[in-house]
This record gives structure tokens, sequence and C-alpha cells, in this order.
DNA sequence: TATTGTTATACTCTATAACTATA
DNA sequence: TATAGTTATAGAGTATAACAATA
């Protein structure tokens, strides 16, 4: 019983295709900026929240565990990521930013003004509203 | 005066990041079931509303008109894209979905269930509401 | 035996620059 | 001379398969 071919259904879609499309500009191209490939940037970004073991990055970015380690040593090779070991198992390799690579997973986050500039023209009780959508769309628990 | 690290806002860019992501997602898959890429799938998508100018290609997808050569190089081994002269300019080639392409087109819009499963959980009055949102927040005008 | 990360391979997408045929 | 499309090239992302080290 999902809605198909209505128009308002439709027009939603489209609204939701422009802002993804949207989106992914701005990050590619703030990606860009700092001298990143998207691939890159959505990496150190996810290591900037807590260093992962290469197979967690690959299942975070649905991915092939084998393309990881070429992402990562393009960012160990500019000395934005280090690789560690895992004392509890000698398998495990821990990617973690350092410092360098922190502050421009910093820099990247205040230069994603995607979001922000627009949701800018929606007022407080209007970004309340889009929050209960989306949430309810995602179906995600409101609390 | 955009809204900077409220939590209401960083909530909401955070939703938004979820909807692009699964909306990705979806897409990369829809078009891998139908054994296209992504690229492949948003020119056919593309052509299949009306046949383009390889050069107008590149500008919607906002790449180099280098890289539609290939693509459609690609699309037409497969017998889903023709090229075909201009009339008006010798020098422009259109690109043109044949019958086998335009289906395939149209199965991939049928399977692109993102955004018709999850909007399955809003009342028409929720995204009526939503659709309002989003056009403020993209800046289109109402009508 | 199973798992982690890596290597090797092949394909696609991407930007840049140089080329051709038209305009 | 300018424009449309192409070719050539090099770098990056991707999946697949096979491998070494460790569990």
């Amino acid at each position: 019983m999902t809605p198909r071919a209505d128009p308002l259904t439709v027009e939603v879609v489209g609204l939701i295709g422009t802002v993804v499309a949207r989106y992914y500009e701005e990050y590619e191209q703030a990606a860009t900026e700092h001298s990143l490939t998207g691939a890159q940037a959505r990496v150190l970004s996810l290591l900037s929240v807590e260093p992962l073991p290469m197979r967690k990055i690959a299942q975070r970015l649905k991915c092939e565990p084998s393309n990881i380690t070429g992402i990562v040593d393009r960012l160990e090779s500019r000395g934005l990521v280090e690789r560690r070991p895992d004392p509890a198992d000698r398998r495990v390799k821990l990617a973690a930013p350092t410092e360098e690579g922190a502050s421009l997973a910093q820099a990247l986050r205040t230069s994603l003004d995607f979001a922000r500039e627009p949701l800018g023209r929606l007022t407080a009780a209007e970004r309340t509203l889009l929050k209960e959508l989306l949430q309810k769309m995602l179906g995600v628990a409101p609390e």
C-alpha cells in the first residue's frame, strides 16, 4: 500500500532528489577545497569521531575492505591518518586521524554549509516540524 | 545569520544526511540490479526524458564532456542508446535511448522505491507539509 | 578453519590536454 | 576563431580473487 504515482508523492520525491543532488555537490566541493576526494573526506570524517578497524570502515561505507587499503594509504601518505595496532587482536589495524587530520576534519565540517544555509530560510518552528517529518519518514524513534 | 551550532539545526542536518545516504544506496542498488553503473543509470534516465547533445549531458551531470563519450559508448554498445546527427548543426550528436533503453529507464524508475516506501509512513497532509517545507528550504517558488 | 588486512587485476569514472570536424 | 565531440592519459574508486599473518 505504498503510494505510487499520485502527483503529491511524485513531487515530494522530486524535491528529495533535488536535496540529495545539492547535498552531494556541496560535499564534493567542500572535499575538493581541502584537496580531498569525496571518499577520502568520508573516511576522514568517520575516523574523526573514533578510530576504526579497516573492516569497520568498509562496512560503514558499504564497500569492499580491499578498497579501504588504498584510501587510507593516500590519507596516510598525506599525514592525515595513521595505522595503529590493536592490542586486543594483532590482525587488526586501527585507522586514526593525526592531529592534522583531526583539524582538517573539523574544517571540513565547518565548510559543509549545506542544510545550514538553506535551513536558514526556515523558522525554528518549521525546522522542528521538518525534523519530526523526516524522523517519521525514516522510521527513527523521536526519542 | 545562518543558524550554526544550535542542536535543532544539527539534528535536522544529520537527518538530511541520512536521507541522502539512503537515497544514494538505493539508487546504486537499483542501477546494479539492471547491470548499470550509477553514472550510466543517471545518463539513461536523463535521456529518457528527451534526447540531448553530449555537451548538455555533461552540464547536467556537472562533469567534463570527455567523460560522457565513454559512458554513452558503453550504453550504446549494450544497445540502450544511440547517437543521432543534429540536422541543425553537424558538429552536434544527439544521444537518444533506443526502445530497449527506454523500457530499461522505465524499469529503473519503477524500482526506485526510495521515498515512495518511506513516504508511505506519512499521511497525505504530512506529505503536503513536507513538500512545502522542502520548497521553502530550497527556495523553490511554490507555484 | 575462520578472520583481518593486503595485493593483484580489471573496469569504470574523473579531469586535463590535445586533436578533428564543423561553425 | 570558436565550438562539439573525441582521443589519450593519468589518478582514483570499485569488486573479485588470492594471499600472509593471526585467531
